[in-house]
DNA sequence: TAATGGCTTGGAACCGGTTCCAGACGTAAC
DNA sequence: GTTACGTCTGGAACCGGTTCCAAGCCATTA
């Protein structure tokens, strides 16, 4: 049975008390006292219960975060950032993986009202408007990441503009035969798609480029689907020149797709990623990077910050995106 | 303020032990009262605190997981296992990332004293002998996946024999010229590339193949650097014909290498990897498969079976391998 | 000498649950 | 009518910390 406080007391002939201030370095215990508790603790090999801790102060010291299913690499890489920057402090990081929309639901219940946790993240999990109230009500703060609601901290990422971004530039380069291949638009879970297929037709329209409903092509997020589905586009009777691929995962899945149908990329197909993971930077991939890691770093200051203020009011910060051409970008054949 | 089970019971006029009785189903309650406490527990929207709850039970609900940093993909394989067989348990998952060899320690020295988690779940990271009694002798169990102590339940993968298997195949299909390129081999982590190199001479040496040092290529587990280091191995004079790379990441970059070097896979040169991450299918990479999400599974669920048990023994559980023949072998160039 | 105030200290009360013992009540058996 | 027993219930004690109040002690000051 381990040693309790008490034990530690009674072991050095002091109170309680006393043991607990030279536990929190509570300055106003005299050396010599100080030196006998601690002797005392080394020699019953003592260590303080953190469940006993939190219940008397309040604090768990942990952060939960709520993240979807940790299947694609975007969703890892925003939590190393968290976990790198809560490294540092004196918080654990509580894991709490969504596989269904019933489950986030459940989540969000949970945790805006039992104390498991002095502070939440949710990432890539956008709350409806009931739910983001509750927990903007609820005691602990919450900060969501690449996700937005007026209600709540966030850090996010304007996918509009990153799809805008990635056609303007598609169109400077002579493209008009631009095709979109990403998720499956309506999701109940993130909208980031959604986003950046708008974006896309924005920027079509903006140059006056009719948006032709062939050129949308919609599937899982595997590199397989994403290889059928873009064999499918590129075996249109007017196939595109470019194709914008929702997430570098998706692009990656093109590549195969170009390969085996001996097209050559950039010359006779642009394609174009999204994310910035590390798999872009090797196989050479032009994508808009968002700074997937900065995110969670972002997401977990924020957090600390909500977590000393008293009324934490709803802030935003973006992660600036930017495009990163590489060697699967080129100008049209003429 | 959160209602508490004492606001409770004063509601329904009742003792706080009926409301606890109420909320952990014990039968001996009248149908009445309980309707009562019901109530009121819903009247007033009160919410048991966990905390609370851990302290008065002894138990957490969670079990720890420590595991190197995120950054490689079969780490996060691991974790999605123990992450997927955990979701149907009443168990959290809190999470320990481990940057350092001190940082190891320094939660190897806390888990095992301080009661933060009901079971830790260690993965890639073997303890030293007095640190595997320390967290043998605590009150905790503790399994260990893809790391082994001879005092502590594993979930293991017979490295050695991987990389024998490897190996074999390779002098099976005529090749002679094999070259190892991995991990640095002396790691203060984790020494299943000591391992897989261990197979890999004992499998030359049987096949009466003399090991030659300037084929043993060691660098970090980037594809950047097995790019850089596979350049290196096939330009020397006498350049191997197979090379057997630590883990999938590593083939990758061999893969790289060869295509910029223009050398043809597997005509001129093959490729093995080691790992079974999903890349490897779409790459068409001949591989070692292990398992990696069984083996988060596994270690979930011996952990879950040692929490049963009230002296749990040491029991060991192996993953099966298996040796995936894809595109990237073949036999050499005569 | 008495009053004042600073520095230490002991320990009760508290955090919010669970558990267990004692007792109230009702019914059946003698 | 009393005993026995089963069912249900209240609440004190407990889990192991923290916090705060009261008080002891000593030196300084009037």
């Amino acid at each position: 049975m381990p040693a309790t406080i008490r034990d530690v007391a009674k072991y050095a002939n002091v109170g309680v008390g006393t043991v607990s201030r030279v536990l929190n370095n509570n300055p106003s215990v005299s050396d010599e006292t100080r030196l006998k508790v601690l002797a005392a603790i080394k020699d019953l090999d003592y260590h303080p219960n953190p469940i006993a801790r939190q219940l008397s102060t309040g604090r768990t010291l942990t952060i939960g975060v709520i993240l979807p299913y940790l299947t694609m690499p975007s969703y890892v890489e925003r939590l190393r950032g968290v976990q790198r920057a809560l490294a540092g402090t004196e918080y654990d990081l509580i894991l709490f993986s969504v596989e269904s929309p019933a489950q986030r639901d459940a989540f969000f219940e949970d945790i805006s009202r039992s104390p498991r946790a002095d502070g939440i993240l949710i990432i890539s999990l956008p709350p409806e408007d009931q739910q983001a109230r509750r927990l903007a009500n609820s005691q602990v703060p919450v900060v969501l990441v690449d996700a937005y609601h007026p209600e709540l901290c966030s850090v996010l990422i304007d996918d509009i503009q990153g799809g805008r971004m990635i056609t303007e530039y598609l169109i400077q380069l002579g493209h008009q035969k631009i095709a979109f291949l990403g998720d499956y638009l309506e999701t109940p879970f993130h909208p980031s798609m959604r986003y950046r297929f708008q974006g896309y037709q924005e920027a079509l329209q903006e140059a006056g480029i009719t948006y032709s409903p062939e050129y949308l092509a919609e599937g899982t997020n595997e590199r397989s689907t994403a290889r059928r589905l873009a064999k499918q586009l590129l075996s249109l009777e007017n196939p595109p020149t470019a194709i914008f691929a929702g997430c570098d995962t998706q692009a990656i899945g093109v590549l195969d797709a170009a390969r085996e149908m001996g097209i050559r990329v950039p010359e006779a197909l642009s394609v174009i990623g999204y994310d910035g993971i590390r798999d872009a930077e090797y196989l050479n991939l032009t994508t808009v990077e968002q700074h997937l890691f900065d995110s969670g770093v972002e997401g977990v200051q924020l957090l600390l910050e909500a977590l000393d203020q008293t009324i934490p009011e709803p802030r935003k910060k973006y992660i600036p995106i930017e495009l990163v051409v590489r060697g699967t970008t080129a100008p049209p054949l003429a």
